[in-house]
Parts: structure tokens; sequence; C-alpha cells
DNA sequence: TTTTGAGTTGTTCGA
DNA sequence: GTCGAACAACTCAAA
């Protein structure tokens, strides 16, 4: 079957417009939200007891940090399921426009009688901007405008420190959030009346999010099922076979015991409410080994909550260096380099490995994000900004807040950032966190026959060795782009500039 | 206001 | 191979 293709409705129908206000329909706007579940627009919507209205709209309107290539792959897929979903359990078709919503949300008023409008927000800058906008507009024309939160545990205005400012440390943060009430998600309406008029919908086939020419989405169907099922099902199968482990596993890139909820997270498939009381309960249920792993899992549930903070709070974020200073730091702009980066062929196999799973899969494990972003800053001197762009076109789990708040904290310009000499070794992490090789031999299968001894280190190894793997060096796989050392050396001395440009900047006053 | 303790994820060097 | 110290100085949060 093909969900999408139910959407298409070939009739334009001018609504049934209610004049009694009591039984006029009610839109509820998806947007960052694609469940049934523990999503308060539609939960408020449904409770109305008045037709439902479900609607999606494919903003073209707003510029800013538009959908990258790989979660346009993601939405197109969750968008079917989403549409199939409410059409099973409420028999309410989900209704796709494509423009701009300040036009479009009030032209669909004016068609369907609609007197109300339910949304979720988002919490990103030009979201705020136009969202704010919209509900004015709508409430001037007299429509009940209601917004909810589906994306955080905690609103962002409500985690103050004592003096009443915001936390830049996450630490402190992460205490005042726990000192909170848990927060409790809610079910999916049992029931609700659908729209009965017939509405006009873009066929989600037609919005072309996902690649035809050429399509390189096979290793994004092979590794993930987009939608509120999905979502599910991923977080349950984590409980059960990685949770317990998580503390110690989730740093091994070979093992594979992350949640791998990003994705579906970003698209709230799944809510970060629904996560912590599914872990909290399988803590409670006694196996000794998971209580002790589910608090790390938390804190990590944690930094994505401090990164959105963080977004809400200082929304220049992902443009610029959250620490000034960091505008005098001497990049070194080389676009070879950055090429040999986003392909995978800079001759570190934990690196390449990283950067070849994102490409294949649209995804790469956390301890392999912090190597390879700390490779292209620190080692290729190349501006974090760079690595942010890539991410946020190839990552099904692109998110405004996350990425940016990744890519500063590893660059050192971020709120509680790494510290300068903290320089990530791609051999010795390598070998620590993938010590059999099992990871870089998946991605990086011309290294597959390669002994362990030299899996990470592939230019030590013996002529013989070498010969023996049916390797060589700068044809089948490249020489390191850079010497560790001696990158590591410049990568100090470009941060000790930085010290004494602001020690000169002190002195000048 | 001042003081104090602390701050996700590391590496290198020398004993 | 293992261990502790050094790598800076600063900002943040709270007492």
């Amino acid at each position: 079957m093909n969900a999408a293709g139910g959407l298409r409705q070939h009739r334009d129908t001018v609504g049934m417009a209610s004049s009694a206000s009591g039984s006029a329909p009610l839109i509820v706007w998806f947007r960052q939200d694609l469940r049934l579940n523990d999503n308060p627009a539609l939960i408020a919507a449904a409770a109305a007891g008045r037709p439902v209205i479900a609607l999606y709209i494919l903003d073209t309107a707003t510029r800013d940090w538009s959908m990258g290539s790989a979660t346009r792959w993601w939405l197109h897929h969750s968008l079917a399921k989403l549409a199939a979903a409410l059409r099973q359990q409420y028999d309410l078709q989900l209704t796709l426009r494509r423009g701009d919503p300040a036009a479009l949300l009030p032209a669909l008023m004016q068609e369907t009688g609609a007197t109300a409008i339910h949304w979720n927000r988002v919490y990103e800058p030009a979201s705020i901007v136009r969202d704010t906008a919209i509900k004015a507009a709508l409430q001037v024309r007299g429509s009940a405008v209601e917004t909810h939160n589906a994306a955080l545990l905690f609103e962002p205005w409500t985690v103050k420190t004592q003096a009443g400012g915001w936390f830049k440390v996450f630490t402190p943060f992460w205490r005042a959030c726990l000192a909170q009430p848990a927060p409790v998600p809610q079910r999916a309406p049992k029931k609700l009346t659908p729209y009965a008029g017939a509405l006009a919908s873009d066929a989600l086939e037609d919005w072309d999010l996902l690649p035809t020419k050429p399509d390189w989405a096979g290793g994004l169907r092979e590794t993930w099922t987009p939608g509120e099922a999905g979502a599910a099902e991923r977080l349950q199968d984590f409980i059960d076979k990685d949770l317990h482990r998580y503390a110690n596993g989730r740093d091994r890139p070979d093992l594979n015991c992350t949640s791998r909820l990003s994705a579906h997270l970003h698209f709230g498939e799944i809510g970060p409410r629904q996560i912590w009381q599914a872990v909290q309960m399988a803590a409670e249920r006694g196996d000794a080994r998971i209580a002790q792993n589910v608090g790390k899992f938390l804190s990590e549930l944690g930094w994505r909550e401090f990164c959105h903070h963080l977004l809400f709070h200082f929304p220049t974020l992902p443009q610029q260096n959250f620490r000034d200073d960091f505008d005098a730091f001497p990049w070194n702009p080389n676009a070879d380099h950055v090429k040999a980066w986003q392909t995978g062929h800079t001759g570190y196999p934990i690196v390449d490995a990283g950067m070849r799973q994102l490409w294949h899969s649209g995804w790469m494990h956390n301890r392999v994000r912090m190597i390879a972003a700390s490779f292209l800053i620190k080692h290729l001197l190349q501006d974090w900004r760079v690595g942010e762009a890539w991410f946020w076109d190839t990552l099904v789990d692109a998110n405004l807040a996350n990425n940016a708040g990744g890519w500063q904290w590893v660059a050192g310009s971020g709120a509680d950032a790494a510290p300068y000499f903290r320089i990530f070794n791609p051999i010795m992490q390598g070998e620590k966190f993938d010590p059999e090789g099992d990871y870089v031999r998946r991605w990086v299968p011309e290294l597959a026959q390669l002994p362990n001894k030299y899996i990470h280190k592939p230019w030590t190894a013996p002529e013989s060795v070498l010969k023996q793997a049916g390797l060589v060096l700068g044809q089948s796989y490249p020489l390191p782009l850079v010497d560790h050392a001696t990158a590591r050396k410049a990568a100090l001395a470009a941060f000790a500039a930085l010290r004494n440009d602001a020690d000169q900047a002190v002195g000048d006053e």
C-alpha cells in the first residue's frame, strides 16, 4: 500500500463552514511532532469535541537552515507514516500544503470555517519569529491559537539559576532540571471527530523530498524505520538489549548500543517525556544493571535539553562563536582537506569509518562524531561551521540545537566547552573504543584484511603485512592527510595565538 | 560582595 | 605497562 498516494484529493471543495463556533472545526498544525501519543496539540484538539483538521505545511518561506537532504528523506517517510496512522486511528486525513504558513493558515481557516488552531512549539529562532507573527495575525482575525510543548522535558524559560539567569554549564543545569517534577507523557486521544469536508492536499511525492538521480538513500532505507511505530520499537529494543550496559557501551561504536533515537526525537516521532518514563519504569522493574545505567542515559537526554535551552536563549548559536574570543581563531581554509574529510579519505581509519557511516546511513556514532569533529577542527584547522554544514546536510537527525551545540563544544568555542588542550588522538581513540577494529572493517572495507595491530594506523605496517592485506597505501587507501604530532602542535599554537590576542585586547584597554 | 569549588567525553611525558 | 602530573586560565554557580 502506498500511504502517500491515498493523500491525493482531486477535488477542491469549499468547506462547510459552520456559523456556530461551538461546532466549528479546528486545526492541528503538525510540525516537528509527527506522532499521536504525547502530542498535546492533538490531545487538546480532540478534547474540544469539534471536527479536527490535521495539517502539515512544507514551509518554503523560511530560508534559515532549510532542511538538509537526509532530513528531507526522513520527513517524507515520517509524513507517510503519520498520514496512515491518522487515517487508521481516526479516519482523519493529513492535509499537505506547501508554501508560506503565514498565508496558508488564514486561507485554510477561511476555507473551512475553522476558528481555532493548535500546534506544538518549535524552539528554534526562525520558527519562533515565524510562529509569533502568525499567532498574532490569527488572533487579530479573531481565531483562537493555542500552542503546547511536545519537544522538551522543561520549558526553556523555567530552568534558571538562583540569580535568575540561564545556565551555561551543563552539570548545574541538569541538577536544576532533576529538581523539577518528573515530566509525564499523555496517551493519544482515544477518539476524535474528523473534519467531514473534502480538503485539497498536495501529494507527498510531488514534494520531491526523496532523492532520485542518483538515489543515494539505499543505506538510509536499510538502516532506519521512520515513524512513530518505528520509534517506539527502537526504544523498546534499546531498553531490552542495551540499556543495561549503556554507561560503558555507549562509547563503543563497534558494539552499537546507543539508543539511536536521535532522528525520531528530531521529528517528534517520540518525545523526551515518553523516553524518560519508559527508562524509569524499566529501572523500577528491578534489574539492577539497568538501574545503574539509567542516570547516564537520561543525562544524554539532558544534553539534548541543554542544547535546546541554549539555542532558545542564545539564538545566534548556529552561526556565531558562543565565546567571541574565538572570532580571532586562525582557521586555515583548505577545500581539499574538507573534501577528504567529507568523503572519508583522511588516512585515519576511525575518522574515515565515521564519515563513511554518515554518508551511507545518515548517522554517525556519538563517540566517532567527536573524533571526526575534533579532527576537522584541530588537526585540519577548518572552521567548525564547515563541519556543522556538512552534518546538517547528511545527518538524518540534523537538529539545529544539537548540531550547533555539539560543534561549538568540540571547537571549544561553546558553553561548557572542551579545554583547548583536549585534542583527540585518532589512533589512540580508535584503539581504545574500537579495540578489535570491527567498526573500521565494516566501514572501510579496503582495510579489512589488516591485523588488529595495524588497523588504526596502517602506515606503520611493514610492507609484507600491507601486501598480505592487499593494500597499497596512497592508492587503495590514503596516507595520513596530516601527521598527528605535527597537527597537534599546530593546533596548540593556534590556541596559544588566540590567548595572546585576548591578552593583547585587554592590554589595549 | 567576595569567595570557593567545579567544570561530559583527553593526551603526553616522565618516573 | 602503569601512574600521576601537567597542560591555562577562566567562567560559572552558589554559598
